[in-house]
DNA sequence: CGAATCCTTGAACACCTTCAACAGGGGTGG
DNA sequence: CCACCCCTGTTGAAGGTGTTCAAGGATTCG
């Protein structure tokens, strides 16, 4: 059962501060496990230099031998769509897993590129697989996060399918608030690290849209930005405008 | 409604020529187990009464006990936008699974609801989860198809954001297609079980948007219309029309 | 047979895109 | 250090695609 050999004391030290103190515990695959079971979850983790912007995490057709997990930075994902063009299908902030969508074909559907200088953990989908087998929670959590996965695209869908621009922006927005409050930053203020045209893409609306809307939205005081930072001033009526559904939410 | 009848012999029968005799065997849950192992995983497998079309399997909110395979039939699943509106996420199949996005919140995130009369078959996901620890392949499967949904929701997710209506909707008739082909039906007639309505939903179209699309189409000797029933005259057309590409696609 | 529902068609309008030009940083080389 | 260039982002005007509003036709079901 305890596979796990005897460490050189210097790895030791690198695995120790490894998942157990990683603030990000509580979003990523660890959740859930017990103490012993997450030191053999962290034989399996390579952690590699970190990633300079705009460099592939991997690349669409790639074969699939891993998911990855972020520590820091932040990545984007997208598509190929059958004309070449690219989809972008998810911004990811650290505790965010990507590559989940290759399982099914063993080859990356999607590529994955860092938008600033990015630490990955890399996960070997075969030791995943071959752990699972002997601690239950982790296959768990991995069938929770693909679930979570799944329920992001669909609320994703649903927006481009029904909002207006302002209300495709306006959700963005506060989906990245949240998910940066969460992990303990601030809410109402971050820099972006996506270009106008990565939010155009994912969006689904043109660059030049994107930037009249932002403009509007200051003009509204309801944002304040300069360039890529971004501050909300007014959260309620960022709330409002994505929602529509006037005060409840 | 009815009064669900006992017939232990019916039952018995019917329980035996389940999964192993099944034309959807290799679409579905059971792709890639072993002949015994089948038999196991059939034990849990519940099959009720066939759905009357409008009946929901499962209400967006309801607590997650299981997982759905369609037998016959098919079925749309939806989320509600924050403000109360429907959003149809996808047209299901024979050998299709439902259900999978409710697995990380313990409740389901989409409703599922019968276009036509369907037969189910009701996988209880707590013994899906036991019989996992003794049967990985069953597990690696579960992961397939969950990584398959993501991929799937993926594209539809490129298509609304970078599709024109035309695309959108001559893609929709391309997969449906392909997917009755799959299970051996014809490729080019079938009828539409869902309502002009759901398909503009799906699109993200208008419904007036989805006829008179249906019209061109027809116009254009692409397709020939009645009601709901479809033959497609050109497929090569169609092809044509949804990715955009020349003559390669 | 009538009512309700679904589908189709027409016309005006709105929203977003496209095309075009320009501004403003950030980096590089002189 | 400054000038220059490139890239990203901004702004304006025109145009197109799809929506909305409105009415009429077809089909199903009681």
């Amino acid at each position: 059962m305890a596979a796990t050999q005897a460490l050189p004391t210097l790895d030791a030290a690198r695995l120790k501060i490894a998942c157990k103190s990683c603030s990000l515990f509580e979003l990523c695959l660890p959740l859930g496990l017990e103490s012993n079971d997450l030191d053999r979850l962290e034989t399996i983790i390579q952690r590699a230099k970190p990633l300079t912007p705009g460099t592939h995490v991997f690349h669409v057709g790639d074969p699939f031998r891993a998911i990855y997990a972020i520590r820091s930075g932040s990545l984007k994902s997208y598509t190929l769509t059958n004309d070449g063009e690219e989809q972008i299908t998810g911004f990811h902030l650290p505790g965010e897993l990507v590559g989940l969508d290759a399982i099914s074909t063993n080859a990356h559907h999607c590529g994955a590129i860092a938008l600033e200088t990015v630490s990955i953990c890399t996960i070997p989908f075969d030791q995943i697989q071959t752990l699972s087998q002997t601690i239950p929670s982790l296959g768990q959590q991995l069938l929770r996060l693909m679930s979570m996965e799944i329920m992001h695209n669909q609320d994703h869908l649903a927006t481009l399918s029904k909002k207006s621009a302002d209300q495709r922006l306006a959700a963005l927005l506060i989906s990245i608030s949240e998910r940066y409050k969460r992990r303990g930053f601030s809410e109402s203020e971050f820099n972006l690290t996506m270009s106008r045209g990565d939010i155009g893409n994912y969006l689904g609306l043109a660059i030049e849209t994107v930037s009249r809307l932002f403009t509007k939205f200051q003009q509204q005081n309801i944002l304040e930005t300069q360039r890529k930072f971004v501050r909300i001033l007014d959260m309620q009526q960022l709330k409002t405008i994505a929602g529509s559904c006037g005060t409840a939410c």
